[in-house]
DNA sequence: TTGAAAGCGATACCAT
DNA sequence: ATGGTATCGCTTTCAA
C-alpha cells in the first residue's frame, strides 16, 4: 500500500480536480461527459480504484459483512458460504471471513468484527454469548444466527424448521410400517439437535411408539460408531440421523453389517453427496436459498423486513425420499 | 457505524487525551501504568475497539488478505480455507473472501481487491489473466496462485508436485502387476490436470505401457460417467482419477457394475471422505499444511522467503494406499 | 509521559 | 459542472 494510487494522481493525469475524480466514481454525481472520459481514461491507465478505507471512513459506513463460520468439516456449509458470498457481492458488500474454532464466538472474533465496523454479522453454525451480543449491540452492529437459536441473547436467528421436519420424518417412517426407531443425535446442546430430537421423539410418542437414542456428534465417525454399537440381533426398523454425514457413517456401518432385515435411514441437510448413487440417502432438504435470503433481509433489508421479528424465524424444507 | 465509539469517547471517559488512548492500543508506545489502566477500563466499558479503517488509512497499510476461491464443490478446499483463515488470523491478518464463479478472476474481483488495498492475495484453484496480474502489480499487491501454475503471468505459485506424484502412482500400479490403465482427466486446460496427465502417461510409456483416457471434469458425476462409459467386457487393471471425488464417482460406478475382475483405483487429494470405510480410497495426499505455509511465506514472509522464486514451487505429498 | 496538531484518501458542502 | 475545504478516526511527530 506504499505504492498507493490516489484520486490525486488520477486528477493530475486527467487535468481536473480531485473532487471531480471522486464524483466520477460516485453514483449520481454531476460530471460533464468530457471530464468523465478523461478521468476514466486516466484511472484505467493507472489502475486506480477508490480506496475503500478512506471511503468507509468518511461515509461512516462500511460495506463489509462479517461471516462467521465454524464447521468446515460439514459439507453442508461450503455451498452456504458460497451463496452468501455471491449474494452479498451482488448487493455491493464484501465479506470478512471469520473462522471460529469453538462453538461460541471468542473475544478475538468480536474484536475483529468491531474493529472492521462491519455492517452486519452472520453467524453460521455457532452461537454468541450474552456478552458477545452486548458488545456488538454497543457498536451498533446487527447480527443474525444462521441455523442456531439462542434464547438468552435475543439475537435474530434463521433456521430450518427442525421441529416440523422431524415430525414429518417420524410420520413418514410410521406410515412406512416402521415400528422401532433409533435417533442418532448431533452435538448435545446445539439448538438444531435439540429441536430435531424433541420433535422426533414426541411425535413418535404421540403415535404410540418410542425411540432409542444414541449420540453421533454430527460427524461421519460418530454415525458409523453409533450404528456399530447397536445390538445387531435387535436392529431398529428405522434410523433418523440428525445430519447427513452421520447418516452416511451409519449407512456404511449398516452395509458392513450385512443385515438380513433392511433398515430405513433418513438424514438431514441434503448435502451433495446424499444423492450420490453410492449412498442414495433419504434426507430432509434444508431450504438453504430461502434461509440465506431471509438472513440477509433481516440484516440489511429495507423497512419492515429488517430488524427484530417476534422470535426465531423457521423455514420449512422438504423431505426427499431416495433409496434408504 | 453511525453509533461509532471513537478514541475520543474513551479519552473523555478516561480523562486523558485521545493521543493517549491511541498509545494504549499501540504496541510499544510509552504510556504510564495509571493512564493505561484508566483507558483500558473506559474502553472495556464502552466496548471500544480502534477503527481498522482509520488505522489502515493513516498507516498506509492494511491487515487484510484477499482469499479467492472457486471450487466449493470440491471437499478438498474447505479444510484449506479454514487453515488459511486460522493461520492468517494468528498472523494478525483479516480475510477478505472472494468467491469467483469462473476459472479466471473477473474484473469485479480485482476491483474489490484493489479497493480494499489488501496486503496480498491468495488465489485458490483459479487463475489470473495477464491483465489481472498487471492491475495487481500496478497497485503493489503481491499474489500467489495456490494449486495452479500459469506460465504467462509470472505470478508466484505453490502447488503439489503433480508430476512426481503421478509418476509414483504409475510406478506403484505397474509394480502391483497392472498392465492396462485408464486416466480420468480433470478439467482440461488446468495446470493440475495437465501435469498429472502428462506425467502419468509418460511414465507408463517409458515403462512400455499405454494409458487410455477419458474426461471427468473434476466432478463426482464426471467420474461416475467416465467409468460407466468404459467397455465393461474390457476393463483396465487400474484407473487413476485426477482427484478424489471423481475417483469416488468411479468407485461407485465400478461397484454398480459388479465386475468379476477387481480394478485398482487411485485418486488425488486425500479428502476426508477418502478414508471413510465405504470408500477406503487409495489416493495421493497433498501436502496441504506445507503448501499453505509456503504460500504465506512467499506472500508475507520476511527477507529471502518472500518474493520471487525462480519459478513455481512444487511440494511433494505422499501416496496413501488403502483398499482400492 | 502527555497533549496538540498534521495528515492518510476519500466524500460532500459551498462557492463560483 | 467544477475546485476548494472541512471532515471521518486514527497514528505519529513535536513541544512541553
Amino acid at each position: 500500500m506504499d505504492k498507493q494510487i490516489t484520486a490525486h494522481d488520477v486528477a493530475r493525469l486527467a487535468g481536473v480536480s480531485q473532487s471531480t475524480v471522486s464524483r466520477v466514481f460516485t453514483e449520481g454525481a454531476s460530471v460533464s461527459d468530457g471530464s468523465r472520459k478523461k478521468v476514466l481514461k486516466a484511472a484505467e491507465e493507472l489502475g486506480y480504484q477508490p480506496n475503500e478505507f478512506a471511503r468507509s471512513l468518511i461515509m461512516r459506513k462500511t460495506r463489509l459483512i462479517g461471516l462467521v463460520m465454524k464447521n468446515v468439516d460439514n459439507p453442508f456449509y461450503p455451498a452456504v458460504l458460497k451463496k452468501f458470498t455471491a449474494t452479498l457481492r451482488s448487493m455491493g458488500y464484501g465479506v470478512l471471513l471469520i473462522d471460529t474454532a469453538e462453538d461460541e464466538l471468542c473475544p478475538r472474533d468480536i474484536e475483529q468484527l468491531i474493529a472492521y465496523k462491519v455492517a452486519g454479522v452472520v453467524i453460521m453454525d455457532a452461537t454468541a454469548s450474552f456478552g458477545t451480543a452486548e458488545a456488538l449491540k454497543k457498536n451498533g452492529i446487527p447480527a443474525v444466527l444462521f441455523n442456531r437459536v439462542v434464547e438468552e441473547t435475543a439475537l435474530l436467528s434463521v433456521s430450518c424448521d427442525n421441529r416440523s421436519a422431524s415430525r414429518e420424518i417420524a410420520l413418514h417412517l410410521i406410515e412406512d410400517g416402521c415400528e422401532s426407531f433409533v435417533y442418532i443425535a448431533g452435538k448435545r446442546g446445539t439448538s438444531t439437535n435439540l429441536e430435531r430430537e424433541q420433535s422426533f421423539t414426541e411425535t413418535l410418542q404421540a403415535e404410540g411408539y418410542r425411540s432409542d437414542f444414541t449420540v453421533g456428534g454430527y460427524t461421519y465417525d460418530g454415525g458409523f460408531k453409533a450404528v456399530k454399537n447397536l445390538p445387531s440381533e435387535n436392529m431398529p426398523d428405522a434410523i433418523f440421523a440428525a445430519n447427513d454425514i452421520m447418516a452416511m457413517g451409519a449407512l456404511d456401518a449398516l452395509k458392513e453389517m450385512r443385515l438380513q432385515k433392511p433398515v430405513r435411514l433418513i438424514g438431514f441437510d441434503d448435502i451433495p453427496m446424499a444423492s450420490w448413487p453410492g449412498y442414495a440417502l433419504s434426507t430432509y432438504k434444508q431450504p438453504v436459498d430461502r434461509m440465506i435470503e431471509k438472513t440477509l433481509g433481516l440484516l440489511l433489508g429495507e423497512g419492515e423486513e429488517r430488524g427484530t421479528p417476534a422470535g426465531p424465524v423457521y423455514l420449512e424444507g422438504e423431505l426427499i425420499i431416495r433409496e434408504t
